[in-house]
RNA sequence: GCGGAAGUGGCGGAAUAGGUAGACGCCCAGGUCUUAGGAACCUGUGCUUGCAAAAGCGUGCGGGUUCGAGUCCCGCCUUCCGCACCA
């Protein structure tokens, strides 16, 4: 869109005015100043990137890191870099005080859209990315972002993914010590074994090779197993869980997901359930976020209880109120509990009523019709019916391990085979879904909480206990302990704790992601590709797809894009006992591997021995002293990710700290979710979006040239027609424009509409900032030495103390309109100090660091003002000259004094009274309060 | 249903410790300069009444505490986010 303010008004406006032009002109030439001097290098103290005679080497450290991108094919829209920028002005604010910044950017380049434009055009995935890659590198450097280029990278670099797949065989090569809560070297079990400090059901030493692994592998932390996984026939791809939508859809293309059970590699994630929750207490993140990964990861205590069937047969179930174990009254297991097969009788039992039967004539066929009806219902089904409980008795009892008591067994889908053991104890006289199922089928209800007398129905709230033997009388926690401790006696139980959180599915059948460095041998057992061999280079192939299929044919078979590549896939190796054929692996790790550590690989990017060096990894991120979790100083990005890769990368992070690879247990320390920006988009008659530029308003409603339009509000997109790009408003506005406009426009982590027409508002500003070093008719500086009026000098300092505070806190919106109070106040005075002037530029470079180098040079400066001090306040400027107090009577604000800062109360008190005397009207006052520098308060 | 966040002018937002509600910016109106203004600059701009001075009202709604509440307490409403039979 070419603006017609420049192309028919160009000879009107000064040759010397900030304009769009003038900044296009300044911006690409300090990118580059910034760019050939390494401005923003940041000093490592070890290894290839230690420089000592850096300014800031040895400094205290900052380390600030943004979500990295995904390198999408459309580029960077305006809402992408917000927090980009807010770090930026942070770090830049951060290394004018003194310290040595850390502020990196990568690209997080695996991920399904290259590989489904790859599929779709036939140009391989790097090709794709890497053109991707260096769009958004050019479109960054356009808004003059002061990365540290030397550390930049992309997960998709065979040198990066090289040390994924190390962290890989780190994980593979670990097994978790439920007693030393933390993971160990594998070898170390081996020796366990062979000493017999350990022992297996069968002795070590009777062991084949072949069992030996076996039994090794089950305790891997990374490992294959057969287990029930989300496949996705539409994609053709397994998912993990938190891929899944709540109504058993792909998150990605929105395909049916079906449980299939496949042999896929897993990462025992579960075994860190507690130390991911615990470790969330130290750590300086949004509560919303903490509260989402500790229901995420779902930890409940309580115990597991074996209910003795007719038969060899016990069912365990997983109850988190054992103290009511009196009161269970029946028994539920999951349709597809494994048991259930096993208890199935021939026929109905004596006394099995009508309604338990399901109108069938045997046990067998009722069971077998409530599996075949759940198993044809999707998640969304089972859940969408909500409290109408459904089930049916298996004919089978089992016994009560606390009194001996016979109950019924039934088979319902509100009992989940995922969680737990996948089977219940019902209490339905203090559990609400046990008490719905209870009343559609006629089951006895015993209380065991003392209930409240007007009470009816289901109990769920606290009471001693009754009807429970030993436990009477006692309260729901002691009655919880007593019990547990009664189980353990007795060998019927013993205490347990379950979590939420699966461990994680870790393969994938895609192309465009790390190969695992992993390799099978005639057993069909995993084996580790050795360190020297890394990386396991992804090899090219003619088809980049997945076998897809309908997306419902649930007994589909996954089949990988590598596995067509056999003269990869077989490969001769010598792994000691002389060379050999071996089968690759075929799956790849899922996009989350790449990002799950590349905090760590920022440190030191060029490191080829190791992951980083231990004293750059103690520098940049290393506890701060006992019980600090060390870390990330600042991370900023979306809340989308609350869950998902926040919690792989502590997970990754804790297995690395376990095996003494970082002296850090968690990889972010400060946590902070940036808003969104959304933007309005219109709509036409059809319900077509129409190009959101053109529409204007007119009286308060909307047209697209003659037509009127419906307006809505969502994200910036293609489908939209709402798109705004950073390098067109760079274009129209300049880079500095851009940034303070989205620096200014609210908190750095609310949410809000763009407005284009906004922008000429900070556009403006910089104009009028630089109208005040800059005469805009002859190009002359207007800056002198004269010193400051003692007003515009308060005024001065003032802002320079609320900015700091600003900038620490990252409320950059604030310290923006600060910044335009002090270039308002200087802008009417006749002489322009560079007492106030210089301050000016160098607290507006955090966030227009092109005009402020610009103006800094203008200004008599030969370098750059990256190292240059922030101003400090002088607290003698801070008091003020004098102080005008409101003077409320009963509430209101009735009158002014003003009076000399040191004025004691009692001299307030009497001018205020005396201000308000007419109000007053003779009337005396009851109370008269006196906030001293606030107000002054008279009650009649 | 459970958990969390948030509701302030026409709009984005400010008010950091219970103390002058609306900083700063957009829009809008009037003006200066000008052949012109859709540039720049200046002035005004919460709502109602009023020529004005001024008065009344005002932070989602209803109560409460207080000399004083956007801020604290109780009860609601709305919007957004997460979870959703988790035993």
């Amino acid at each position: 869109m070419v603006t017609m303010s420049e192309s028919e008004t160009a000879a009107d406006v000064p040759a010397f005015r900030y304009t769009a032009a003038m900044a296009n002109e300044i911006e690409p030439r300090w990118q580059q100043f910034w760019a050939e001097n390494g401005t923003f290098h940041a000093p490592n103290p070890a290894g290839d990137l230690a420089d000592p005679s850096h300014p800031r080497a040895g400094a205290p450290k900052l380390h600030v890191q943004d979500m990295f991108p995904y390198p999408s094919g459309s580029g960077l829209h305006v809402g992408h870099p917000l927090g980009y920028i807010g770090t930026d002005s942070y770090t830049r604010f951060k290394r004018m005080t003194g310290f040595n910044v850390l502020h990196p950017m990568g690209f997080d380049a695996f991920g399904l859209p290259a590989e489904q434009y790859a599929v779709q055009t036939g140009t391989h995935p790097r090709t794709t990315t890497e053109a991707n890659v260096e769009r958004y590198r050019g479109q960054l450097r356009r808004l003059g972002m002061a990365y540290d280029e030397r550390r930049s990278f992309s997960t998709t670099d065979p040198e990066y993914y090289r040390w994924t797949q190390w962290i890989f065989l780190q994980v593979f090569n670990s097994w978790f010590d439920p007693e030393l809560r933390r993971a160990r070297p594998i070898a170390e079990l081996v020796t366990e074994f062979e000493e017999g400090a350990r022992t297996a059901e069968k002795p070590w030493s009777e062991m084949s090779g072949t069992e030996r692994r076996e039994l090794i592998d089950g305790h891997r932390l990374a490992y294959v197993s057969e287990a029930p996984v989300n496949w996705c026939p539409g994609l053709g791809t397994v998912l993990a869980n938190e891929e899944v939508t709540p109504d058993g859809r792909s998150e990605r293309g929105n395909f049916p997901v079906f449980k299939r059970s496949l042999r896929q590699w897993k990462m025992r994630i579960t075994a860190y359930g507690d130390r991911l929750v615990e470790d969330l207490d130290v750590l300086d993140w949004p509560e919303p976020v903490k509260q989402m990964q500790r229901f995420w990861i779902g930890r409940s205590r309580g115990a597991h209880v074996g209910f003795p069937m007719d038969g060899d047969d016990t069912v365990q179930v997983f109850t988190t109120r054992p103290d009511t174990l009196f009161g269970a009254t029946y028994m539920v297991l999951a349709p597809e509990h494994e048991l259930v097969d096993t208890v199935v009788p021939g026929a109905w039992p004596a006394g099995t009523k009508d309604v338990w039967t399901g109108g069938h004539p045997t046990p067998e066929a009722a069971v077998a019709a409530y599996r075949a009806q759940a198993a044809a219902k999707t998640e969304e089904e089972r859940t969408a019916e909500g409290k109408v409980k459904t089930g049916v008795f298996t004919g089978a009892y089992a016994t009560n391990p606390v009194n001996g008591a016979k109950v019924p067994v039934f088979i319902a889908d509100y009992v989940l085979a995922g969680y737990g053991t996948g089977a219940i104890m019902a209490v339905p006289g203090h559990d609400e879904r046990d008490w719905d199922f209870a009343q559609t089928f006629d089951l006895p209800v015993i209380r065991t909480i003392e209930t409240p007398a007007d009470h009816e129905g289901v109990y769920t709230g606290e009471g001693a206990a009754i009807n429970s033997d030993f436990l009477n009388g006692l309260g729901v926690t002691d009655a919880k302990a007593t019990m547990i401790s009664w189980l353990e006696e007795q060998g019927h139980g013993k205490g347990a704790t379950t979590y939420r959180l699966r461990d994680w599915l870790f393969s994938r059948q895609r192309y465009w992601g790390e190969p695992f460095p992993i390799v099978y041998d005639e057993t069909g057992l995993p084996i580790a590709v050795p360190e020297s061999m890394l990386p396991v280079e992804l090899p090219d192939v003619d088809d980049f797809s997945p076998r897809t299929f309908d997306p419902n044919d649930a007994e589909s078979e996954p089949e990988t894009p590598l596995s067509r590549k056999k003269d990869w896939v077989q490969v001769e190796l010598d792994l000691g006992d002389g060379l050999k054929t071996y089968t690759r692996e075929t799956n790849t790790m899922p996009q989350w591997a790449g990002s799950c550590w590349y905090e760590l690989r920022y440190l030191d990017p060029a490191n080829s021995d190791k992951l980083v060096d231990p004293a750059n990894e103690a520098y940049w991120m290393g506890p701060r002293g006992e019980g600090d979790p060390g870390g990330v100083d600042l991370y900023v990005g979306g809340v989308e990710h609350a869950v998902l890769h926040l919690l792989y990368a502590r997970f990754w992070h804790k297995v690395l700290f376990d095996l003494g690879h970082v002296s850090s247990f968690e990889p972010f320390r400060k946590l902070y979710n940036q808003g969104y920006i959304q933007a309005y988009a219109y709509r036409d008659a059809r319900g077509f979006p129409v190009e959101a530029s053109e529409v204007v308003e007119r009286d308060g409603k909307w047209f697209h040239g003659d037509e009127e339009v419906a307006r809505e509000y969502g994200k910036m997109g293609k489908s939209l027609r709402n798109v705004v790009t950073p390098d067109e408003m760079a274009e129209q506005y300049g880079a500095d424009t851009f940034r303070v406009y989205e620096m200014a426009m609210g908190p750095l982590d609310a949410s809000r509409p763009w407005d284009t027409r906004a922008v000429i508002g900070s556009q403006r500003f910089l104009q009028r900032a630089y109208r005040l070093v800059v005469d805009e008719d002859s190009g002359a500086i207007r800056v002198g030495d004269t010193e400051l009026d003692a007003k515009t000098r308060r005024v001065l300092h003032r802002v320079i103390d609320g900015v700091r505070g600003d900038m620490e806190e990252l409320r950059f919106n604030t310290a923006i309109a600060k910044l335009i109070e002090l270039t308002n106040a200087l802008t009417p005075l006749p002489a322009v100090s560079r007492e106030a002037v210089e301050p000016l530029v160098l607290m507006m470079s955090p966030f227009a660091p092109h005009l402020a180098e610009e103006l800094w040079r203008k200004l008599g400066h030969d370098d750059t003002l990256a190292y240059a001090d922030f101003p400090v306040a002088d607290p003698a400027q801070l008091v003020a000259e004098s102080i005008t107090y409101p003077v409320q009577v009963n509430g209101k604000v009735k009158g002014r004094v003003e009076v000399a800062p040191d004025t004691t109360e009692d001299a307030v008190r009497a001018a205020a009274l005396a201000a308000v005397a007419d109000i007053l009207a003779g009337r005396e006052p009851r109370k008269v309060i006196v906030v001293k520098g606030k107000l002054v308060s008279v009650v009649v």
